[in-house]
Order: structure tokens, then C-alpha cells, then sequence
DNA sequence: AATACTTGCAACCGCAACCTT
DNA sequence: AAAGGTTGCGGTTGCAAGTAT
């Protein structure tokens, strides 16, 4: 460990920092192979490599070590995370240990990039419990759907235990608090939706038995919604979900609520409403009062559900 | 085609816990 | 027991690639 045991030791002004070359990448593993892992300070210090210790270790865990899995989180290490993200919070390294050959800093940067950008969209704080419900209700569903009939044991998760499922409201926990302003308050004049692409050809809001008591039973298809200007819908995400702007004064019997979520659908992201939108649609104008009044109808119902839902849970209050 | 903007991920940093002497 | 060194964790940053305008 001291200067005086054969070691190159240079001076610590020139440690290289920044991407790694592929000559420090073989050389790290070389030494690895030769000596095995630990003792990071002396590997940095004896394997040639102009880095720290610090350095080595991370390359090597993150990157080199022959077990690291490459590629995208499938559904099922998808579901895991955001399972044992709930109970566990950023517990990174812990979360990593029941996802073999998964990173602390994969699945961090998952949940930082993905899954924290789902609550920005549905303007929620990521640790509050309406996001959680927003995960268990939207996401698991979706993504056990994309694992089909296969669902391992670690994701057999209960939808139905939905914090937003009416049996659970009444058997769990008060209500939580109202959320903060900027956390779920939309203009006076809006109302989101968050809505799933079904079918790739449109989009359409479902009722969906895992959440039924949030939403309407009955669907309705909005393919035509982008040639509406009084509405507009964010690109897709990553999980097909986009938000729907609606003008409150659009929506009948006086039902009004000032964020929803939990409109659920099946299937892939598909391109921004506005750039394919409804395939026979005419002007604006004749499309809103052709399909005018089904579509009003279901989606007061979907409100009216979303409204007693707020309700329920003593949510009610922020209204404007 | 060029530029601006967004996204995903590898790498770094500070800190605390643990280990060794 | 204490001090110094090492390791591991979680938060943050920087940049390349991709996408939108």
C-alpha cells in the first residue's frame, strides 16, 4: 500500500477522469481476472491505470462485471422496481439486489428518467401516495399485461389492492391531504386526463376492471379528438400515456374536477394524437358535432366517477 | 440541412459506514 | 480506543445520441 511495494504510483494530479477508453477497460479487467476484486485503491494504484479506486470500482460493477445485463428493464423488473420502490423508497442498492445483474445506478437512473418524469407529466410529486396509486393503478396493470399469462412470483401483485379501489378506501387509511397547489391544480378552465393509445390507430378511454371505481365502464373512442381545437394531448410516453387538455365548459351537468387520472388502456405508444389523428375525419367544426354527443356522454360519466372519487376521499375541497 | 431541445445513461461527488492498524 | 484509509450509497452532472422545429 505504501510507495516503496513496487507499485507505479503516480502523481494524483495527473487521474484521468471522464469516459473510459477501451485500453484502461482491458486493462482494468486484466487486473481483475489476475487479482479479483476489492481493494480498489491499490488496483488503481497498481494496475496502471490512471484512475481512482473509486473509479475502478464503479466501472467495474456498472459496466465490466461479466454478470451486468444490458438492454432495456423488461415489464417484469419493471413492475419489481416500482414494487419494491414503494416499500423501500431510493433504496437504490438494496432494490438492485433482487433484480440479478441489475445496477443501483440502472435502476436509479430508471426511476429518475422514466418514472419520475410520469409524475412531471400528471403533475404529482413522485413520492406522494396519489402517484403511488396512479403506479399501481396505470402502470402495473400495463406492464403485466405486457408480460402476459407468465407473471413471476415477485410481480404477482393484486391490482385490485388499488388505493383507489372503493373496498380499500373504506377499509384503509384516512384519506391522504390535499395535495400542495402546484401538485395536481390545474387552470381553472382545464381538465387533464391521462389517456392510453388502445389501439394504434386512435386513442380511447377505457374503463378498466383493476380501477373501475375511477373511471366510467363504458369506452369511448377520441381518435377524432386532435381535430378538436378546443382540446389538445402531449406526445405519448414511453408507456403510451399522454395528457388530454379538456375546457371544463365542454363538460356537461355541471360535473368538474380539477385532475384525474386513471384512465386506463392496453397496447404501444403510438405517434403524437395531432400527427395521425382520426383516420376519416372532416373539418373540425362537423367532427365535434357529428361525434359531439356520445363522446360528451361517456365522458361526463367518466367525470361523474373521477368527481365522487374526489369526493370520497375528502378531496373535494380543492376544487376551485 | 441546420439548429435547438430533450432524453438516457455513464461517471463523478460528498458523505457516512465500515475496516485496518 | 482512536485515527486514518477504504468502500458503498445516493444525489447530481455532463455529454452523446436522438428528436423536433
Amino acid at each position: 500500500m505504501s510507495a516503496g511495494n513496487g507499485c507505479k504510483c503516480d502523481d494524483e494530479a495527473e487521474l484521468r477522469r471522464g469516459p473510459w477508453t477501451l485500453e484502461e477497460d482491458t486493462l482494468l479487467i486484466h487486473y481483475i481476472a489476475c487479482h479479483g476484486e476489492g481493494r480498489w485503491n491499490l488496483l488503481a494504484r497498481c494496475s496502471g491505470l490512471k484512475r481512482t479506486g473509486k473509479s475502478c470500482r464503479l466501472r467495474w460493477l456498472n459496466y465490466l462485471k461479466p454478470d451486468v445485463k444490458r438492454g432495456n428493464l423488461t415489464p417484469e423488473e419493471q413492475i419489481l422496481i416500482l414494487e419494491l420502490h414503494s416499500k423501500w423508497g431510493n433504496r437504490w442498492s438494496r432494490i438492485a439486489q433482487h433484480l440479478p445483474g441489475r445496477t443501483d445506478n440502472e435502476i436509479k437512473n430508471y426511476w429518475r428518467t422514466r418514472v419520475q418524469k410520469q409524475a412531471r407529466q400528471l403533475k404529482i410529486d413522485a413520492n406522494s401516495t396519489m402517484f403511488r396509486d396512479a403506479v399501481r393503478c396505470l402502470w402495473m396493470p400495463r406492464l403485466m399485461e405486457k408480460m402476459g399469462p407468465s407473471l413471476s412470483p415477485a410481480a404477482n401483485l393484486n391490482p385490485n389492492s388499488c388505493l383507489l379501489d372503493h373496498g380499500a378506501l373504506q377499509l384503509s387509511t384516512p384519506p391522504p391531504p390535499p395535495p400542495p397547489p402546484a401538485a395536481g391544480l390545474l387552470s381553472p378552465d382545464l381538465v387533464q386526463l391521462v389517456a392510453y393509445d388502445n389501439s394504434r390507430s386512435g386513442y380511447e378511454l377505457l374503463g378498466s376492471e383493476n380501477c373501475s371505481p375511477c373511471i366510467s365502464s363504458d369506452s369511448m373512442a377520441v381518435s377524432q379528438l386532435p381535430s378538436m381545437p378546443e382540446f389538445s394531448a402531449s406526445t405519448p410516453d414511453a408507456f403510451g400515456s399522454c395528457i388530454l387538455q379538456v375546457p371544463h365548459n365542454l363538460l356537461p351537468g355541471g360535473h368538474h374536477i380539477n385532475n384525474a387520472y386513471g384512465l386506463h388502456g392496453l397496447g404501444a405508444p403510438a405517434a403524437p394524437m395531432s400527427a395521425s389523428g382520426g383516420s376519416s375525419v372532416g373539418s373540425p367544426a362537423a367532427d365535434y358535432s357529428v361525434m359531439g354527443n356520445s363522446f360528451v356522454e361517456n365522458f361526463a360519466d367518466c367525470l361523474w366517477s373521477m368527481d365522487e372519487l374526489w369526493r370520497v376521499r375528502g378531496l373535494h375541497d380543492w376544487e376551485n
